[in-house]
DNA sequence: CTTTGGCACTCGCCACCACTGAGTGCCAGG
DNA sequence: CCTGGCACTCAGTGGTGGCGAGTGCCAAAG
């Protein structure tokens, strides 16, 4: 077990690494922290942490740095979420709030957070899995041509152009619309196919085929819809990261242009709470020497997304936490009134 | 005026320098090209060149390397566009036709163009200001609520919310939606303004508050969606840039994050015909050592949005511009198609 | 058992220096 | 106008030595 003291040390070596980039000796440490011991104690509490695996050395006769492990302590028992100051919190608020529509308050979060934190950010969109329809739209085109509008409880719209196997009379078209409606609307996206199953039977031979079609034109964008987006931004933060850079920075850009890998790396984090991965943590090999801060956000209760950002292992772990925490709620509040 | 010999070897000098990244002296260039002239020669003719500012050392007793101007000489004068191989057509093609909507469409466009030129890519969205209104939805969500909801002949759909000073009742609301419809239908954003402009006056007296809010917002979302909307990809091919990596790459990701930037950028470019604005043509600073490849595209003869690629200067204009063209053509042909 | 000061050692970093070689400009002769 | 020759420049390379931050170990003190 680490007594008190070292876990002091290890905490003033953090924060020491965090705020100079470079590696931190026991003298200086010394110097800026009043551990109250000397540069030799503090050699043997370092020796130890090296010997446990919290820091290490970049080469003989150079300071300490943490290691995952040592960060992964230093989050977990050492620093709390530092709140963000009442300007801060009222800046956010203020710049939220001028969002228009969805795609605007997903924009503006991400703007906001990757310039609170200093590093990219990631905002996935909310989710459709735990959505509810808020309405369904036939439109006529042509003939044989109807557009499927879809409405969500988060305000986002999809549209499907159907070409039908037969034309449709506006009548028809309009008690679809509204047996549709009246059976879907506010039911989640989830319990949609069996709630329609049977509607199809319902209608006149002639119209059968085209209603089918419509159906499972709906069944399929809500499937597909399911499928998550999301917005990243900052990515010019990314120079801060460290000296060396062409090889550091590139593999994470790749990462960060594969949505797929955002969305599985967003997909890890819990679904409430705050998740913090440091450095190999990340299962993305591209991510290694990144950390990632994640946390569930939504209008309600229920978290419908997630949003964090994405920096070197070496970040300001508690600043960054308390920016994440800050925007998600926020965004949940936007959210809700909307 | 230069003599035929200097402009070859002007473009054997952008051609070694782009291929080596390396400044290029005078022996290296008679051993790669067969100039049928020695060295001395070549090095008569490169100080012409340089008094002439289409080359310069970085220091003496190097190599040149070509100017903007020398870039810019060699596209108009010396470079032709390189066309493609027909497997990258038609992997091109395939790749595309699997797109299944304007969203999608966009996301392969510049994922494609980005592996294709190895470059950073920019798709701007179907310009709304030559769109036409395709269909206007009005829906009651609740007695003072309505929802508007625009689909465009390219495929977009816009909603927005709309508080109602007054309740309406769904009769009048379908009677709105109707007269508006065979209003707008098929016209220009432009010319809506004007269509609609004597609308409300033909309500009763207890809607025309509700009616004239909602012709507001239409138009407002008819504004507000003409400013114009972009994709980027293929950020991660920025580390290819040079060797001076922070410096050079910092403003640019700056860059590419302001879409104002961006859409100013891809603004500037003509109309038609292929467009590359090379080093210090770019009027934003940050974009000082980038060149920008730029062609407008559209589903008939009209271009109804542009894309291109940001690169170093020292790029390979032929195979880019080849690049750049036909992926333009072919998103052409899929939107025509949809 | 912990803490401390002392001490020898390691090793990355930097400044200095000389050398090498690619590349240049100039000039005189073909 | 082209060419070969020649002197010159200067970035890059590699070797050397001193500096200093930082370490590990140890013996003595608390």
């Amino acid at each position: 077990m680490l007594s008190e003291r070292r876990l002091e040390v290890l905490r003033a070596i953090v924060q020491d690494y965090v705020g100079t980039e470079e590696p931190v000796g026991s003298k200086a440490l010394t110097e800026r922290h009043r551990l109250g011991v000397s540069p030799a104690t503090v050699r043997n509490d370092m020796a130890a942490l090296e010997e446990e695996g919290f820091i290490a050395q970049p080469h003989t006769s150079a300071g300490r740095i943490p290691t995952d492990k040592g960060y992964r302590l230093f989050v977990d028992r050492l620093a709390g979420v530092k709140p963000l100051s009442t300007p801060e919190r009222r800046a956010i608020q203020n710049f939220l709030d001028g969002a228009v529509d969805l795609d605007d308050v997903v924009g503006r979060t991400v703007r906001l957070l990757a310039q609170l934190t200093r590093q990219v950010a990631v905002v996935q969109y909310p989710s459709l899995t735990r959505s509810t329809v808020r309405h369904v739209e036939l439109l006529s085109l042509a003939p044989a041509r109807v557009m499927l509008v879809l409405i969500t409880d988060t305000g986002r719209v999809e549209q499907r152009m159907i070409d039908c196997p037969a034309p449709i009379g506006e009548t028809s078209l309009a008690d679809l619309r509204a047996r549709l409606n009246s059976r879907v609307v506010g039911r989640r996206f989830t319990d949609v196919p069996q709630l329609v199953s049977d509607l199809a039977e319902s209608f006149e031979q002639e119209d059968r085929g085209t209603v089918s079609t419509v159906l499972a034109t709906l069944l399929e964008t809500l499937v597909e819809e399911t499928e998550e987006r999301l917005m990243i931004g900052g990515t010019a933060n990314l120079t801060r990261f460290g000296h060396d850079f062409p090889l550091t920075i590139r593999p994470v850009l790749e990462a960060l242009e594969e949505q797929v890998v955002l969305l599985k790396l967003l997909g890890e984090a819990k679904d409430s709470g705050m998740t913090v991965r440091i450095g190999h943590e990340n299962a993305h090999e591209g991510l290694n020497s990144t950390s990632v801060v994640a946390v569930g956000y939504g209008s309600g209760d229920e978290a419908v997304a997630k949003l964090g950002v994405v920096g070197p292992t070496r970040m300001d772990y508690p600043g960054t936490m308390g920016a994440v925490r800050a925007v998600a709620r926020y965004v949940g509040q936007i959210l809700a009134e909307s």
